[in-house]
DNA sequence: TTGCGTGCAAAGGTTTTGCATGGCA
DNA sequence: TGCCATGCAAAACCTTTGCACGCAA
């Protein structure tokens, strides 16, 4: 089952990053950015990288998704952790647009509704693969505070 | 209000056809082909596509989502018509991973569970940018009948 | 006539691949 | 020692931008 059968030190500094970080989510070059500095400039290869993702993909110890970079409104893709105790597959996730906040939507009425399409809607939902958008609370005061009137 | 002041071919060209298509999504490339095909040949400029389509974003006529090519795996944008009538800002929309179909979740409970994420939850969902992926009842009828055993 | 829309080509950003070298077991 | 993983560079991919020309109004 173990497919890489190596356990190099760019492997082993993804697991403490991504270990590091369980609710968060980073684009390929946030990664490398980010051990460059907690490594004193060492860093990892963008071409080590993406290899050692996509091999920890292969294992399901992360997972990945598209998205768009909020700043240059490139298109990227995120790389997430997949916690061992948590079970993610049966659960939403919602996704602040503005600050990019990863919210587990843990809770029984959102289980039941996923009962509830599954039988009477035909329709198995895959929430590991399913992301929803929105705006969190805090950035919700943030925008009426900003914009003032309306409410 | 009207962004676009010149009714132009391509503009048209893009209105149909996604009038055409309201419930698929294409990627800018599937579109440039679909036209080619469909008008002998003439087709659009890549560039000229990406402009439209983001005036059309822009317009809220069609709506753009990220996503991975079935076939290739790489990273692409994939756009679809926004249904007039249609209020997609207020329910879910179901993909298909395997054939890609979109359905739209139109749904009481649904929209329940929508209100009681915003008001205890604090988080306000955008519909228009949330795509849930999952198994279709056909594609997962498909899936037993091949593999055959295990219920 | 005005100026937006178009097409072509070149650039931009992200991700993948080839190849020689280095490191794990 | 054998083989996988790494790094560098080059490529592939999707998307955007610059520029001159054409077309809608």
């Amino acid at each position: 089952m173990a497919k890489s059968t190596y356990n190099t030190l760019s492997r082993q500094a993804l697991l403490d990053f991504f270990a590091a970080n369980p609710d968060r989510q980073f684009t390929a070059d946030g990664i490398c950015e980010a051990l460059a500095k907690g490594r004193g400039g060492a860093g990892i290869a963008r071409s080590t990288m993406y290899r050692q993702l996509s091999a920890l993909c292969g294992e399901g110890l992360i997972q990945k998704f598209d998205g768009t970079d909020a700043v240059t409104g490139n298109a990227v893709r995120y790389f997430q952790a997949i916690g061992s105790e948590r079970d993610c597959a049966h659960h939403f996730h919602l996704k602040c647009l503005f600050c990019g906040e990863l919210q587990h939507l843990e809770c029984d009425r959102t289980a039941h509704l996923l009962g509830h399409i599954q039988d009477e809607h035909r329709f198995r939902i895959d929430c590991g693969k399913s992301i929803l958008f929105g705006v969190c609370s805090r950035c919700a005061e943030r925008e009426e505070e900003r914009h003032g009137a309306r409410a």
